[in-house]
DNA sequence: GCTACATCCTCTAGTGACTAGAGGAGCAAG
DNA sequence: CTTGCTCCTCTAGTCACTAGAGGATGTAGC
């Protein structure tokens, strides 16, 4: 017979604090776990499963709906996973993107750090590229 | 003389939007620009710089306390930039950091993808891993 | 001068995904 | 019995905006 664990520990199992548990019930991600008498929520096996998925996808940035679709595809097995692969995909899509933009940037304030004179600000390098967008070596926004 | 614009043209120049303007102004980070007999604001071409220098700063990613403390060293010329360099430095160090972590996670939805069946979800990689975590092949998380 | 329509004003509330804190109850160990 | 930990609910705060209501003003064409 499966073991009903406190908030706190499926907590500590799965790697989700106590409020974000308790947020996650809220929005309905997760079902509302039957209480004790003295009204404590416990968590069964298959919902800590389901919270470590939760967990696990927020790890690899999809979002909260995104997640909701996932879990309720992940309930039923049977339909075809091009939902699941498609989501998949966007995200990756996304990551992708945001590497690019982050490299872009990067090289920007490796440009604006490199010849900083570390001097007064009047002659600083870091402000003067902000102050003007033209002084970019990349037209990265 | 200087030209004074109303708020749509700033706006247009700096590429920042009307309401985002007004936000910033609230929050302080743009002092209160005096007003025509119709209350309406007039932003004058040192404004304007100043508008430009917060977008660019926010491109780059930086968060509005330090754009604060980026503009009171831009307001006076005569101080070392060090603060300038560190703030910048700091920033290069968080975009490196979250470079990393996007390239890991790249590679765990490359796998994901890359392996599923296309077939029921009953089969599918992409909920399998995401269900668990130790399928993963890099501890990025 | 009149009529559209764009632009401006202020104000409040919403976003996403939590996080922090108040105020109080229950439980286990010493 | 007291100390301290965990649990409960509820509200409000975070960040950097964004959306929308409701109303005043400016401008262009007729």
């Amino acid at each position: 017979m499966a073991e009903k664990v406190s908030i706190g520990e499926a907590s500590r199992s799965c790697g989700v604090k106590v409020p974000t548990i308790r947020y996650y019930e809220q929005i309905g991600l997760l079902l509302a776990p039957p209480r004790t008498e003295a009204n404590r929520r416990t968590f069964d096996p298959g919902d800590l499963r389901r919270l470590a998925f939760i967990r696990h996808a927020r790890e690899l940035g999809f979002e909260i709906d995104a997640i909701r679709t996932l879990l309720t595809l992940q309930d039923d097995p049977h339909q075809p996973c091009s939902t699941a692969d498609a989501i998949a995909r966007a995200r990756l899509a996304e990551v992708q993107q945001r590497i690019d933009s982050l490299t872009a940037l990067k090289a920007e304030l490796g440009v604006m750090i490199e010849s900083c004179s570390h001097g007064k600000v009047a002659d600083c390098r870091v402000i003067e590229v902000l102050a003007d967008h033209n002084q970019c070596t990349q037209p990265h926004h």
